[in-house]
DNA sequence: GCCATTTTAGAGCGCTCGTTCAAGAAGGCG
DNA sequence: CGCCTTCTTGAACGAGCGCTCTAAAATGGC
């Protein structure tokens, strides 16, 4: 299902891993209904037979570069900071500096794949904005259950609330996703994560 | 233009008032370009003639939509707050608290209008998109010339930045109205805009 | 060398989109 | 009353949508 090696039948004409580049790209920028199958299949080089069976329908292959972006360093940086940080505080402040620099990098399309490409979705397509809203509430979770964590371990004083600190979290996130999609850059995304860390409980 | 009685002709048989709004909660609900024409001539309880005749096109219905929006009591409740409230700090407060109960509130659909009606848009209406930006950002330097007004008052720390402050406070109300529009309830959203304010900085 | 298998290119499917048009209906005004 | 103006109705326009189909082309296995 991953990268089975072909064996018979005609080898296929183009990387596949690019072309799923070339629509995260377009997913990413404009959203997934606002992204038509015509210039997908421009931008991935590809005629509409070829992405039919490479990747199944539209919906098919939204959901797979969601899962891509998610598994790539721009869609990953909130777990591995999580992971990576020995402190709860440490990771949330590693979480919104590195949000600030990544959401506005003009190496790719402004801000959160999965907090900004199905938010405009007509009623049959509900599944999709579904699919990402779920993403986001799942995160959400994880945050909770890490500041719990934090909070037992003793790193979090017994008076703040692990689940309004990620809830607060989580809005500030897609907050400057949203404000670097309007064309924030990093100088002012960086002074809005300083000022959102002011929000941390007293020890 | 705004309202002449109608001398000659045949009289419009629809409420227009009451058509906007129908339009409203549509546009609110599912974003600009994922409202079909059909659903809001439903909506509305009239023909496409009709809306045209009285509306104009699909987009100039739409800014008719934000403009109007951005009168009523809902959309126009961070100005009230500015003008009202004796200080910055409390006019900020009022803001938030208020978003936070007004967000997620059953009676319209969730989040503001102005933040999530036309994100996800084709190039070909790169305008509408544009159109609510510009918005956005405009009342992004609202909230900066209140701020530095107030901070020229002795209200606000020399120390503090207006710019970056304003930018802090735009990014939780768009973070808070996405999470609206997630689910959260106006009890997660007050507490966030509780921990919002911390950030206020010390006198 | 042929067959089975898979991918390719390109045309085209049915459907919905935003928008327009022609004809009829409903009022004010002479 | 008959005219002028405006609104309503219902059908229909061209364009684009997501998606599929047919044939030809390109490989490995026998």
């Amino acid at each position: 299902m991953t990268e089975t090696r072909a064996k018979r039948g005609r080898p296929r004409a183009f990387d596949r891993a690019a072309a799923l580049t070339a629509a995260t790209r377009l997913f990413w920028e404009h959203g997934y209904e606002a992204t038509s199958i015509g210039e997908l299949t421009e931008a991935m080089g590809i005629r509409p037979g070829s992405l039919y069976a490479a990747f199944g329908d539209k919906k098919s292959l939204f959901k797979e570069v969601v899962r891509s972006y998610g598994r790539s360093p721009v869609g990953a940086f909130m777990g591995v900071a999580l992971e990576e940080e020995p402190t709860a505080h440490a990771a949330f402040t590693r979480i919104l500096r590195e949000a600030a620099v990544i959401y506005p990098d003009p190496a790719h399309p402004a801000g959160c794949l999965t907090i900004s490409a199905a938010t405009n979705v007509t009623p049959q397509d509900a599944e999709v904005e579904a699919f990402l809203r779920n993403i986001r509430n799942e995160n959400l979770n994880v945050f909770e259950a890490h500041l719990r964590t934090a909070q037992q371990a003793g790193e979090l004083s017994d008076a703040a609330n692990p689940r309004a600190l990620a809830a607060y979290f989580a809005a500030i996130i897609q907050g400057m996703s949203q404000r670097a999609r309007d064309g924030a850059a990093a100088a002012e995304l960086t002074e809005t994560a300083e000022l959102a860390l002011a929000a941390w409980p007293a020890a």
